[in-house]
DNA sequence: CAAAAATATTTTAAGCTTGAAATATAATAA
DNA sequence: TTATTATATTTCAAGCTTAAAATATTTTTG
């Protein structure tokens, strides 16, 4: 009644008390900065996920790159940069070559937007997870990143 | 009562990875269940999040209770709810001496089926988190309470 | 070359989500 | 009692999200 499998495995309870707190402090730390992003600056999380996407990448991204870089669908981007475009935090530029594609980058006014909104989200983050040492930090970084190589082998492409 | 601040404080970039990571793990298990949700049960996850709280309440829950619970608003409830007692699966009641509230219960029908997408959902997570040691579970489960209660109080009140 | 297949993006329909306004009822106060 | 205030819920407008269909363009193939 020893088996390496029994010695090692997580009973099925313990995963879904796992799951349902991670679901927990999630929804809680995104509803916090997602209402901090409308009341501070009448924005939204989709919007400030894009902003900061394409605030790495200063010569701008094609419309797939975007999407596949936030993970999301063509058409869910479409829209919110639409709104953006509207804002004037971003434009949309041909790419030479492929009539068919577009490149969004930053306006200049979407960069210094954008960087107000990135110090303060930092801050958010800071005083959110407060209370988590480093150690733990780091044991639970190095956890996720097994899950999620586990998961589909997406290795953390980024930050 | 703060901890020794510079021994234990952790640097800012390092709260920042943790969150993204964080975000990326429950965004790729969320899409995953919502995948398997649409494809196997033709459902989705705020149907299912609606059914389970009903199923830990037998007698029903009042609209507000259930939106309470969810930490969702009262109008976003509205509508899931109208479209589970369309397909059959719970009912409105009135509840005697408040003609105000209405009391939301699963139907026997919403009850079988429900049951099942309880065993698939737990099978789902069994397998999604299943590189992850009873002993790392432990720490983040305590870790992530930690954090709850920091934030807001929030003690964890569901299972 | 022309037809077919592939790629990049937008549009569409349906559902999710919120905060604010609207309804309806209940509880309290005058 | 009647007016006021509070509570329970729904409706509304706007934005987010997805899968699937539609467009436009490019690439490949026959």
């Amino acid at each position: 009644m020893s088996s390496a499998e029994t010695a090692y495995a997580m009973s099925t309870k313990t995963k879904l008390r796992l799951w349902l707190r991670l679901l927990k402090v999630t929804r809680s730390v995104e509803n916090d900065i997602r209402e901090k992003l409308r009341v501070e600056f009448d924005s939204t999380l989709p919007r400030f996920d894009v902003l900061a996407a394409l605030y790495q990448f200063p010569k701008g991204l094609r419309m797939s790159e975007l999407s596949g870089l936030l993970k999301v669908s063509n058409g869910n981007v479409t829209g919110i940069v639409d709104r953006l475009v509207k804002d004037g935090l971003i434009i949309r530029t041909p790419v030479p070559g492929d009539r068919r594609a577009l490149r969004v980058r930053l306006t200049k006014r979407g960069e210094e937007e954008f960087a107000l909104q990135a110090a303060a989200h930092e801050q958010w983050i800071d005083d959110l997870l407060s209370d988590v040492s480093m150690n733990e930090a780091e044991n639970m970084i190095s956890s996720f990143d097994r899950i999620l190589v586990e998961m589909h082998g997406t290795k953390s492409e980024e930050a």
